[in-house]
DNA sequence: CGTGTGTTTGATCGCTTTCAAGTTCAGTGG
DNA sequence: CCACTGAACTTGAAAGCGATCAAACACACG
Protein backbone atom coordinates (compact mmCIF):
# COMPACT_ATOMS: atom_id res chain seq x y z
CA UNK A 1 0.00 0.00 0.00
CA UNK A 2 1.11 3.39 -1.20
CA UNK A 3 0.82 7.13 -0.41
CA UNK A 4 -0.07 9.73 -3.14
CA UNK A 5 3.69 10.48 -4.04
CA UNK A 6 4.69 14.12 -2.41
CA UNK A 7 4.77 16.11 -5.46
CA UNK A 8 1.48 15.25 -7.06
CA UNK A 9 -0.53 15.69 -4.00
CA UNK A 10 -1.31 19.20 -5.18
CA UNK A 11 -1.03 18.88 -8.63
CA UNK A 12 -3.97 19.95 -10.80
CA UNK A 13 -3.58 17.18 -13.16
CA UNK A 14 -4.44 15.06 -10.34
CA UNK A 15 -7.44 16.60 -9.65
CA UNK A 16 -8.66 17.49 -12.94
CA UNK A 17 -6.19 15.99 -15.50
CA UNK A 18 -5.61 11.90 -16.44
CA UNK A 19 -3.27 11.21 -13.09
CA UNK A 20 -6.76 11.45 -10.99
CA UNK A 21 -8.06 8.46 -12.56
CA UNK A 22 -4.66 6.04 -10.83
CA UNK A 23 -4.96 4.83 -7.94
CA UNK A 24 -1.88 5.42 -5.36
CA UNK A 25 -0.03 2.34 -6.05
CA UNK A 26 0.02 3.40 -9.96
CA UNK A 27 0.23 6.64 -9.16
CA UNK A 28 3.78 6.03 -7.76
CA UNK A 29 4.82 4.10 -10.52
CA UNK A 30 4.43 7.05 -12.77
CA UNK A 31 5.40 9.60 -10.55
CA UNK A 32 8.52 7.49 -10.45
CA UNK A 33 9.69 7.84 -14.14
CA UNK A 34 8.24 11.31 -14.80
CA UNK A 35 10.14 14.88 -14.82
CA UNK A 36 8.88 18.31 -14.14
CA UNK A 37 10.02 20.70 -17.18
CA UNK A 38 9.39 24.46 -17.66
CA UNK A 39 9.74 25.54 -20.85
CA UNK A 40 10.09 29.03 -22.56
CA UNK A 41 7.24 29.81 -25.32
CA UNK A 42 8.18 28.15 -28.78
CA UNK A 43 9.95 25.59 -27.82
CA UNK A 44 9.62 22.29 -30.14
CA UNK A 45 8.73 19.13 -28.17
CA UNK A 46 8.20 16.85 -30.42
CA UNK A 47 8.69 16.72 -35.11
CA UNK A 48 6.24 15.52 -37.61
CA UNK A 49 7.57 11.86 -38.18
CA UNK A 50 9.49 11.92 -35.49
CA UNK A 51 9.53 8.71 -32.98
CA UNK A 52 8.07 9.52 -29.21
CA UNK A 53 9.69 8.00 -26.31
CA UNK A 54 7.78 9.98 -23.85
CA UNK A 55 4.08 11.41 -23.16
CA UNK A 56 3.38 14.33 -20.85
CA UNK A 57 0.52 16.16 -18.82
CA UNK A 58 0.38 20.49 -19.78
CA UNK A 59 0.79 21.66 -15.87
CA UNK A 60 0.08 25.48 -17.05
CA UNK A 61 0.51 27.01 -20.16
CA UNK A 62 -0.74 26.28 -24.10
CA UNK A 63 0.99 23.95 -26.21
CA UNK A 64 0.17 24.27 -30.69
CA UNK A 65 -0.43 21.34 -32.47
CA UNK A 66 1.23 21.82 -36.24
CA UNK A 67 1.32 20.23 -39.65
CA UNK A 68 2.84 21.61 -42.10
CA UNK A 69 3.47 21.34 -46.21
CA UNK A 70 6.78 20.47 -48.21
CA UNK A 71 6.71 24.60 -49.31
CA UNK A 72 6.32 25.86 -45.60
CA UNK A 73 2.98 26.29 -45.74
CA UNK A 74 1.98 25.59 -41.82
CA UNK A 75 -1.72 24.76 -40.15
CA UNK A 76 -2.32 24.78 -36.47
CA UNK A 77 -3.84 21.47 -35.33
CA UNK A 78 -4.71 21.49 -32.24
CA UNK A 79 -4.48 23.24 -28.76
CA UNK A 80 -3.81 22.42 -25.55
CA UNK A 81 -3.66 23.51 -21.97
CA UNK A 82 -3.41 22.35 -19.04
CA UNK A 83 -4.49 19.93 -17.33
CA UNK A 84 -4.51 18.24 -20.81
CA UNK A 85 -2.70 14.84 -21.42
CA UNK A 86 -0.13 15.52 -24.49
CA UNK A 87 0.50 12.70 -26.79
CA UNK A 88 -0.81 9.94 -29.29
CA UNK A 89 -0.96 6.65 -27.38
CA UNK A 90 -0.75 3.68 -29.64
CA UNK A 91 1.41 4.98 -32.27
CA UNK A 92 5.42 5.07 -32.40
CA UNK A 93 5.59 8.41 -34.52
CA UNK A 94 4.46 11.61 -34.32
CA UNK A 95 2.27 12.76 -37.18
CA UNK A 96 1.98 16.51 -35.47
CA UNK A 97 4.77 18.72 -34.47
CA UNK A 98 4.23 20.55 -30.90
CA UNK A 99 5.47 23.67 -29.67
CA UNK A 100 5.06 25.70 -26.49
CA UNK A 101 2.83 28.79 -27.44
CA UNK A 102 3.45 30.22 -24.05
CA UNK A 103 5.64 29.63 -21.48
CA UNK A 104 5.11 25.99 -20.10
CA UNK A 105 5.43 23.64 -17.76
CA UNK A 106 5.23 19.61 -18.67
CA UNK A 107 4.98 16.55 -16.32
CA UNK A 108 6.78 14.43 -18.72
CA UNK A 109 6.72 10.32 -18.51
CA UNK A 110 7.64 7.32 -20.86
CA UNK A 111 5.89 6.54 -23.04
CA UNK A 112 6.15 2.78 -22.39
CA UNK A 113 5.14 2.86 -18.76
CA UNK A 114 1.82 5.18 -19.35
CA UNK A 115 1.12 2.96 -22.36
CA UNK A 116 1.24 -0.20 -19.69
CA UNK A 117 -0.95 1.80 -17.18
CA UNK A 118 -3.69 1.94 -20.14
CA UNK A 119 -4.09 -1.64 -20.36
CA UNK A 120 -4.31 -1.85 -16.60
CA UNK A 121 -6.96 1.02 -15.90
CA UNK A 122 -10.16 1.04 -17.52
CA UNK A 123 -10.86 4.26 -15.55
CA UNK A 124 -7.03 5.78 -16.68
CA UNK A 125 -8.58 4.94 -20.48
CA UNK A 126 -11.99 6.26 -20.00
CA UNK A 127 -10.34 9.44 -19.10
CA UNK A 128 -8.17 9.19 -22.20
CA UNK A 129 -11.21 8.40 -23.92
CA UNK A 130 -13.11 11.56 -22.89
CA UNK A 131 -10.54 13.76 -23.40
CA UNK A 132 -9.90 12.06 -27.16
CA UNK A 133 -13.52 12.46 -27.92
CA UNK A 134 -13.18 16.31 -26.69
CA UNK A 135 -10.34 17.20 -28.92
CA UNK A 136 -12.07 15.15 -31.95
CA UNK A 137 -15.23 17.58 -31.55
CA UNK A 138 -13.23 20.21 -30.93
CA UNK A 139 -11.40 19.68 -34.03
CA UNK A 140 -14.69 18.90 -35.76
CA UNK A 141 -15.97 22.55 -35.30
CA UNK A 142 -12.63 24.10 -35.98
CA UNK A 143 -13.45 22.55 -39.67
CA UNK A 144 -16.47 24.34 -40.14
CA UNK A 145 -14.44 27.59 -39.32
CA UNK A 146 -11.53 26.72 -42.09
CA UNK A 147 -13.85 25.45 -44.51
CA UNK A 148 -16.84 27.95 -44.77
CA UNK A 149 -16.07 30.87 -42.67
CA UNK A 150 -14.55 33.93 -43.70
CA UNK A 151 -11.36 36.01 -42.75
CA UNK A 152 -14.39 38.17 -40.24
CA UNK A 153 -15.86 34.93 -39.01
CA UNK A 154 -12.72 33.10 -38.45
CA UNK A 155 -11.24 36.14 -36.11
CA UNK A 156 -14.25 36.51 -34.14
CA UNK A 157 -14.59 33.21 -33.90
CA UNK A 158 -11.37 32.87 -32.45
CA UNK A 159 -11.37 35.61 -30.39
CA UNK A 160 -14.69 34.03 -28.68
CA UNK A 161 -12.51 30.93 -28.12
CA UNK A 162 -9.53 32.20 -26.30
CA UNK A 163 -11.71 34.71 -24.55
CA UNK A 164 -13.62 30.88 -23.11
CA UNK A 165 -10.16 29.75 -22.64
CA UNK A 166 -8.53 33.00 -20.72
CA UNK A 167 -11.57 34.42 -18.46
CA UNK A 168 -12.57 32.45 -15.23
CA UNK A 169 -16.45 32.22 -16.32
CA UNK A 170 -16.03 32.67 -19.88
CA UNK A 171 -18.25 35.02 -22.09
CA UNK A 172 -21.59 34.83 -20.23
CA UNK A 173 -23.90 38.02 -22.20
CA UNK A 174 -23.08 41.20 -22.97
CA UNK A 175 -20.68 41.49 -20.29
CA UNK A 176 -17.35 43.69 -21.33
CA UNK A 177 -14.13 41.65 -20.91
CA UNK A 178 -10.14 42.07 -21.29
CA UNK A 179 -7.44 39.28 -21.85
CA UNK A 180 -4.27 38.16 -23.06
CA UNK A 181 -4.20 36.35 -26.26
CA UNK A 182 -1.74 33.98 -26.06
CA UNK A 183 -0.34 33.96 -29.51
CA UNK A 184 0.95 35.74 -31.98
CA UNK A 185 -0.55 37.16 -35.23
CA UNK A 186 1.44 35.05 -37.18
CA UNK A 187 -0.14 31.93 -35.13
CA UNK A 188 -3.30 33.02 -34.94
CA UNK A 189 -3.04 32.75 -38.87
CA UNK A 190 -1.45 29.65 -39.18
CA UNK A 191 -4.44 28.58 -36.55
CA UNK A 192 -7.41 29.88 -38.57
CA UNK A 193 -5.75 29.32 -42.23
CA UNK A 194 -5.14 32.78 -42.80
CA UNK A 195 -1.87 35.23 -43.52
CA UNK A 196 -1.01 37.64 -40.77
CA UNK A 197 -1.96 40.60 -43.12
CA UNK A 198 -5.64 39.32 -43.10
CA UNK A 199 -5.80 38.70 -39.05
CA UNK A 200 -4.63 42.30 -38.69
CA UNK A 201 -7.13 44.17 -40.98
CA UNK A 202 -9.57 41.97 -39.26
CA UNK A 203 -8.72 42.80 -36.03
CA UNK A 204 -8.42 46.65 -36.93
CA UNK A 205 -12.21 46.61 -38.24
CA UNK A 206 -13.24 45.21 -35.30
CA UNK A 207 -11.45 47.88 -33.22
CA UNK A 208 -12.61 50.31 -35.66
CA UNK A 209 -16.41 49.17 -35.42
CA UNK A 210 -16.13 49.74 -31.62
CA UNK A 211 -16.24 46.05 -30.71
CA UNK A 212 -12.92 45.75 -29.43
CA UNK A 213 -10.20 47.58 -28.27
CA UNK A 214 -6.30 46.27 -28.67
CA UNK A 215 -3.85 48.89 -25.99
CA UNK A 216 -1.18 46.66 -26.88
CA UNK A 217 -1.11 44.16 -29.74
CA UNK A 218 -1.25 41.52 -26.90
CA UNK A 219 -3.68 42.76 -24.81
CA UNK A 220 -7.54 42.80 -25.21
CA UNK A 221 -10.64 44.17 -24.24
CA UNK A 222 -13.81 42.48 -25.58
CA UNK A 223 -16.50 45.44 -25.48
CA UNK A 224 -19.54 44.17 -26.81
CA UNK A 225 -19.31 40.29 -26.78
CA UNK A 226 -22.78 40.18 -28.49
CA UNK A 227 -22.26 42.42 -31.77
CA UNK A 228 -18.69 39.62 -31.82
CA UNK A 229 -20.77 36.67 -31.43
CA UNK A 230 -23.21 37.74 -34.52
CA UNK A 231 -19.69 38.39 -35.97
CA UNK A 232 -18.65 35.10 -35.72
CA UNK A 233 -21.24 33.60 -38.13
CA UNK A 234 -23.11 31.57 -35.39
CA UNK B 1 -21.44 -19.34 -21.02
CA UNK B 2 -23.34 -18.19 -24.21
CA UNK B 3 -22.76 -18.76 -28.17
CA UNK B 4 -21.76 -16.10 -30.37
CA UNK B 5 -25.20 -15.17 -31.48
CA UNK B 6 -26.09 -16.52 -35.24
CA UNK B 7 -26.37 -13.41 -37.51
CA UNK B 8 -23.21 -11.94 -35.73
CA UNK B 9 -21.27 -14.84 -36.76
CA UNK B 10 -19.68 -14.00 -39.65
CA UNK B 11 -20.41 -10.28 -39.49
CA UNK B 12 -17.81 -8.08 -40.24
CA UNK B 13 -18.04 -5.49 -37.09
CA UNK B 14 -17.30 -8.78 -35.30
CA UNK B 15 -13.96 -9.60 -37.26
CA UNK B 16 -12.50 -6.20 -37.72
CA UNK B 17 -14.77 -3.94 -35.87
CA UNK B 18 -15.87 -3.07 -32.69
CA UNK B 19 -17.82 -6.42 -31.56
CA UNK B 20 -14.81 -7.96 -31.81
CA UNK B 21 -13.72 -6.83 -28.21
CA UNK B 22 -17.07 -8.32 -26.83
CA UNK B 23 -16.71 -11.80 -25.25
CA UNK B 24 -19.98 -14.48 -26.19
CA UNK B 25 -21.99 -13.02 -22.89
CA UNK B 26 -20.98 -9.52 -23.54
CA UNK B 27 -21.81 -10.31 -27.44
CA UNK B 28 -25.47 -11.88 -26.93
CA UNK B 29 -26.13 -9.30 -24.52
CA UNK B 30 -26.07 -6.28 -27.45
CA UNK B 31 -27.51 -9.12 -30.12
CA UNK B 32 -30.82 -9.37 -28.29
CA UNK B 33 -31.43 -5.16 -28.12
CA UNK B 34 -29.93 -4.71 -31.62
CA UNK B 35 -31.55 -3.99 -34.68
CA UNK B 36 -30.12 -4.33 -38.55
CA UNK B 37 -31.37 -1.50 -40.57
CA UNK B 38 -30.36 -1.04 -44.90
CA UNK B 39 -30.83 2.70 -45.30
CA UNK B 40 -30.67 4.60 -49.04
CA UNK B 41 -28.06 7.09 -49.84
CA UNK B 42 -28.99 10.55 -48.41
CA UNK B 43 -31.00 8.97 -45.31
CA UNK B 44 -30.69 10.99 -42.14
CA UNK B 45 -29.60 9.42 -39.23
CA UNK B 46 -29.32 11.68 -36.50
CA UNK B 47 -29.23 15.83 -36.96
CA UNK B 48 -27.28 18.40 -34.95
CA UNK B 49 -28.59 19.29 -31.37
CA UNK B 50 -30.60 16.58 -31.28
CA UNK B 51 -30.66 13.67 -27.98
CA UNK B 52 -29.13 10.60 -29.35
CA UNK B 53 -30.70 7.19 -28.04
CA UNK B 54 -28.99 4.83 -30.48
CA UNK B 55 -25.48 4.02 -31.89
CA UNK B 56 -24.83 2.00 -34.40
CA UNK B 57 -21.85 0.10 -36.40
CA UNK B 58 -21.70 0.56 -40.39
CA UNK B 59 -22.00 -2.86 -42.25
CA UNK B 60 -21.96 -1.51 -45.32
CA UNK B 61 -21.52 2.11 -47.17
CA UNK B 62 -20.34 5.61 -46.30
CA UNK B 63 -21.81 7.82 -43.74
CA UNK B 64 -20.81 11.58 -43.54
CA UNK B 65 -20.59 13.53 -40.91
CA UNK B 66 -21.87 17.44 -41.21
CA UNK B 67 -21.68 20.46 -39.58
CA UNK B 68 -23.38 23.91 -40.97
CA UNK B 69 -24.21 27.72 -40.16
CA UNK B 70 -27.15 29.17 -39.70
CA UNK B 71 -27.20 30.39 -43.09
CA UNK B 72 -27.03 27.11 -44.96
CA UNK B 73 -23.04 26.85 -46.12
CA UNK B 74 -22.47 23.50 -44.64
CA UNK B 75 -19.11 21.57 -44.45
CA UNK B 76 -18.01 17.79 -43.99
CA UNK B 77 -16.36 17.44 -40.79
CA UNK B 78 -16.12 13.39 -40.77
CA UNK B 79 -16.51 10.09 -43.24
CA UNK B 80 -17.18 6.54 -41.98
CA UNK B 81 -17.04 3.45 -43.43
CA UNK B 82 -17.57 -0.24 -42.68
CA UNK B 83 -16.59 -1.30 -39.65
CA UNK B 84 -16.74 1.99 -37.84
CA UNK B 85 -18.54 2.21 -34.63
CA UNK B 86 -21.08 5.47 -35.27
CA UNK B 87 -21.51 7.65 -32.25
CA UNK B 88 -20.30 9.98 -29.71
CA UNK B 89 -20.18 8.26 -25.90
CA UNK B 90 -20.49 10.47 -23.22
CA UNK B 91 -23.04 12.99 -24.52
CA UNK B 92 -26.59 13.03 -24.57
CA UNK B 93 -26.52 15.67 -27.64
CA UNK B 94 -25.13 15.11 -31.50
CA UNK B 95 -23.11 18.05 -32.24
CA UNK B 96 -22.96 16.89 -35.84
CA UNK B 97 -25.48 15.88 -38.25
CA UNK B 98 -24.67 12.90 -39.95
CA UNK B 99 -26.48 11.11 -43.15
CA UNK B 100 -25.73 8.49 -45.16
CA UNK B 101 -23.38 9.04 -48.53
CA UNK B 102 -23.60 5.90 -50.35
CA UNK B 103 -26.63 2.68 -49.24
CA UNK B 104 -25.82 1.90 -45.96
CA UNK B 105 -26.77 -1.20 -43.61
CA UNK B 106 -26.39 -0.51 -39.95
CA UNK B 107 -26.64 -2.41 -37.02
CA UNK B 108 -27.80 -0.19 -34.78
CA UNK B 109 -28.03 -1.01 -30.64
CA UNK B 110 -29.39 1.18 -27.51
CA UNK B 111 -26.96 3.87 -26.31
CA UNK B 112 -27.42 2.98 -22.90
CA UNK B 113 -26.50 -0.87 -23.41
CA UNK B 114 -23.04 -0.15 -25.15
CA UNK B 115 -22.34 2.69 -22.78
CA UNK B 116 -22.84 0.28 -19.56
CA UNK B 117 -20.69 -2.14 -21.47
CA UNK B 118 -17.74 0.38 -22.01
CA UNK B 119 -17.81 0.67 -18.64
CA UNK B 120 -17.01 -2.91 -18.03
CA UNK B 121 -14.91 -4.12 -20.70
CA UNK B 122 -11.53 -2.76 -21.05
CA UNK B 123 -10.99 -4.41 -24.67
CA UNK B 124 -13.98 -2.54 -26.02
CA UNK B 125 -12.85 0.78 -24.51
CA UNK B 126 -9.66 0.23 -25.84
CA UNK B 127 -10.79 -0.22 -29.24
CA UNK B 128 -13.01 2.65 -29.07
CA UNK B 129 -10.04 4.62 -28.63
CA UNK B 130 -7.96 3.56 -31.10
CA UNK B 131 -10.89 4.43 -33.69
CA UNK B 132 -11.11 7.70 -31.90
CA UNK B 133 -7.28 8.68 -32.00
CA UNK B 134 -7.68 7.59 -35.78
CA UNK B 135 -10.22 9.73 -36.95
CA UNK B 136 -8.47 12.57 -34.97
CA UNK B 137 -5.44 12.11 -36.98
CA UNK B 138 -7.80 11.96 -40.08
CA UNK B 139 -9.47 15.06 -39.13
CA UNK B 140 -6.48 16.80 -38.58
CA UNK B 141 -4.94 16.09 -41.74
CA UNK B 142 -8.38 17.45 -43.21
CA UNK B 143 -7.36 21.02 -41.45
CA UNK B 144 -3.99 20.81 -43.13
CA UNK B 145 -5.99 20.58 -46.39
CA UNK B 146 -8.89 22.89 -45.09
CA UNK B 147 -7.05 25.55 -43.81
CA UNK B 148 -3.66 25.71 -46.52
CA UNK B 149 -3.75 23.93 -49.73
CA UNK B 150 -5.36 25.13 -53.16
CA UNK B 151 -8.44 24.09 -54.88
CA UNK B 152 -6.53 22.10 -56.93
CA UNK B 153 -4.48 20.28 -54.41
CA UNK B 154 -7.80 19.70 -52.12
CA UNK B 155 -9.24 17.72 -54.95
CA UNK B 156 -6.04 16.26 -55.69
CA UNK B 157 -6.12 14.91 -51.85
CA UNK B 158 -9.53 14.01 -51.94
CA UNK B 159 -9.11 11.85 -55.10
CA UNK B 160 -6.48 9.78 -53.36
CA UNK B 161 -7.73 9.65 -50.22
CA UNK B 162 -10.92 7.93 -51.53
CA UNK B 163 -8.76 5.40 -53.81
CA UNK B 164 -7.26 4.78 -50.71
CA UNK B 165 -10.59 3.52 -49.41
CA UNK B 166 -12.37 1.84 -52.46
CA UNK B 167 -9.44 0.01 -54.01
CA UNK B 168 -8.10 -2.78 -52.44
CA UNK B 169 -4.42 -2.25 -52.23
CA UNK B 170 -4.93 1.32 -52.03
CA UNK B 171 -2.95 3.42 -54.37
CA UNK B 172 1.07 1.86 -54.94
CA UNK B 173 3.09 3.22 -57.15
CA UNK B 174 2.34 4.28 -60.61
CA UNK B 175 0.02 1.71 -61.28
CA UNK B 176 -3.14 3.15 -63.05
CA UNK B 177 -6.61 2.38 -61.36
CA UNK B 178 -9.99 2.90 -61.58
CA UNK B 179 -13.34 3.07 -58.52
CA UNK B 180 -16.76 5.13 -58.50
CA UNK B 181 -16.74 8.16 -55.98
CA UNK B 182 -19.10 7.56 -53.36
CA UNK B 183 -20.25 11.25 -53.39
CA UNK B 184 -21.60 13.67 -55.22
CA UNK B 185 -20.42 17.17 -56.45
CA UNK B 186 -21.84 18.88 -54.02
CA UNK B 187 -20.62 16.40 -51.54
CA UNK B 188 -17.29 16.52 -52.24
CA UNK B 189 -17.39 20.22 -52.50
CA UNK B 190 -19.17 19.99 -48.99
CA UNK B 191 -15.86 17.76 -48.14
CA UNK B 192 -13.18 20.22 -49.10
CA UNK B 193 -14.49 23.82 -48.59
CA UNK B 194 -15.61 24.45 -52.10
CA UNK B 195 -17.97 25.19 -54.13
CA UNK B 196 -19.45 22.46 -56.90
CA UNK B 197 -18.15 24.64 -60.04
CA UNK B 198 -14.64 24.72 -58.12
CA UNK B 199 -14.93 21.17 -57.65
CA UNK B 200 -15.74 20.54 -61.65
CA UNK B 201 -13.37 22.47 -62.96
CA UNK B 202 -10.59 21.25 -60.98
CA UNK B 203 -11.55 17.54 -62.26
CA UNK B 204 -12.09 19.06 -65.50
CA UNK B 205 -8.16 20.46 -65.62
CA UNK B 206 -6.75 17.09 -64.03
CA UNK B 207 -8.83 15.47 -66.87
CA UNK B 208 -7.75 17.57 -69.56
CA UNK B 209 -3.93 17.25 -68.42
CA UNK B 210 -4.67 13.17 -68.62
CA UNK B 211 -4.24 12.36 -65.05
CA UNK B 212 -7.58 11.19 -64.88
CA UNK B 213 -10.26 9.88 -67.05
CA UNK B 214 -14.33 10.67 -66.43
CA UNK B 215 -16.41 8.08 -68.13
CA UNK B 216 -19.47 8.86 -66.13
CA UNK B 217 -19.05 11.43 -63.73
CA UNK B 218 -18.86 9.02 -60.70
CA UNK B 219 -16.87 6.51 -62.33
CA UNK B 220 -13.39 7.61 -62.15
CA UNK B 221 -9.91 6.24 -63.85
CA UNK B 222 -6.94 6.90 -61.88
CA UNK B 223 -4.55 7.35 -65.12
CA UNK B 224 -0.87 8.83 -63.30
CA UNK B 225 -0.88 8.03 -59.39
CA UNK B 226 2.28 9.67 -59.11
CA UNK B 227 1.33 13.18 -61.29
CA UNK B 228 -1.97 13.41 -59.25
CA UNK B 229 0.38 12.93 -55.74
CA UNK B 230 1.96 15.83 -56.78
CA UNK B 231 -0.75 17.38 -57.01
CA UNK B 232 -1.32 17.20 -53.89
CA UNK B 233 1.11 19.10 -52.83
CA UNK B 234 2.28 17.04 -50.00
C1' DC C 1 -39.84 12.58 -75.90
C1' DG C 2 -40.10 15.83 -72.30
C1' DT C 3 -38.81 16.76 -67.36
C1' DG C 4 -35.67 17.16 -63.68
C1' DT C 5 -31.49 16.61 -61.37
C1' DG C 6 -26.66 16.63 -61.46
C1' DT C 7 -22.74 18.31 -63.87
C1' DT C 8 -19.90 21.24 -66.83
C1' DT C 9 -18.50 25.52 -68.77
C1' DG C 10 -18.30 30.61 -69.27
C1' DA C 11 -17.99 35.54 -67.62
C1' DT C 12 -17.59 38.55 -63.96
C1' DC C 13 -16.98 39.94 -59.19
C1' DG C 14 -14.97 40.32 -54.71
C1' DC C 15 -12.34 38.62 -50.95
C1' DT C 16 -7.98 37.22 -49.50
C1' DT C 17 -3.25 37.10 -50.76
C1' DT C 18 0.82 39.18 -52.19
C1' DC C 19 4.08 42.65 -52.33
C1' DA C 20 5.66 46.77 -50.33
C1' DA C 21 5.97 50.53 -46.89
C1' DG C 22 5.22 52.37 -42.71
C1' DT C 23 4.51 52.11 -37.57
C1' DT C 24 5.06 50.65 -32.81
C1' DC C 25 7.57 49.08 -29.20
C1' DA C 26 10.99 46.59 -26.37
C1' DG C 27 15.68 46.17 -25.81
C1' DT C 28 20.57 48.16 -26.30
C1' DG C 29 24.24 51.19 -26.17
C1' DG C 30 25.83 55.89 -26.56
C1' DC D 1 17.80 60.35 -21.36
C1' DC D 2 17.67 59.57 -26.09
C1' DA D 3 18.85 57.68 -30.51
C1' DC D 4 19.44 53.05 -32.72
C1' DT D 5 17.97 48.43 -33.94
C1' DG D 6 15.11 44.60 -34.97
C1' DA D 7 10.92 42.08 -34.52
C1' DA D 8 6.11 42.19 -34.53
C1' DC D 9 2.43 44.43 -36.24
C1' DT D 10 -0.37 47.61 -39.25
C1' DT D 11 -1.68 49.71 -43.46
C1' DG D 12 -1.89 50.44 -48.53
C1' DA D 13 -2.14 49.07 -53.51
C1' DA D 14 -2.41 45.56 -56.82
C1' DA D 15 -3.00 40.80 -58.34
C1' DG D 16 -5.08 36.28 -58.35
C1' DC D 17 -7.98 32.64 -57.04
C1' DG D 18 -12.22 30.86 -55.99
C1' DA D 19 -17.17 32.40 -55.60
C1' DT D 20 -21.18 33.88 -57.80
C1' DC D 21 -24.33 34.29 -61.45
C1' DA D 22 -25.88 32.34 -65.65
C1' DA D 23 -26.40 29.14 -69.27
C1' DA D 24 -25.59 24.81 -71.60
C1' DC D 25 -25.18 19.91 -71.37
C1' DA D 26 -25.98 14.90 -70.04
C1' DC D 27 -28.23 11.35 -68.34
C1' DA D 28 -32.09 8.85 -65.71
C1' DC D 29 -36.90 8.36 -65.40
C1' DG D 30 -41.69 8.86 -66.31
Amino acid sequence: MSQIPAPCRACDARLHGICGALDATQQTVLARSSTRRSLSPGSALINEAQPVDRYAVILSGAVKLTKSLSDGREQIVGLQFSPDFLGRPFQEESIVTAQTATAVVLCSFPRKTFESLIMQSLLLENRLLRQTLSELDASRSWMLTLGRKTAQEKVASYLLLIAERCCVDGVQGSEPLSFDLPMSRLEIADYLGLTIETVSRQLSKLRAEGIIALRQSRHLQLIDPVRLKVRSGT
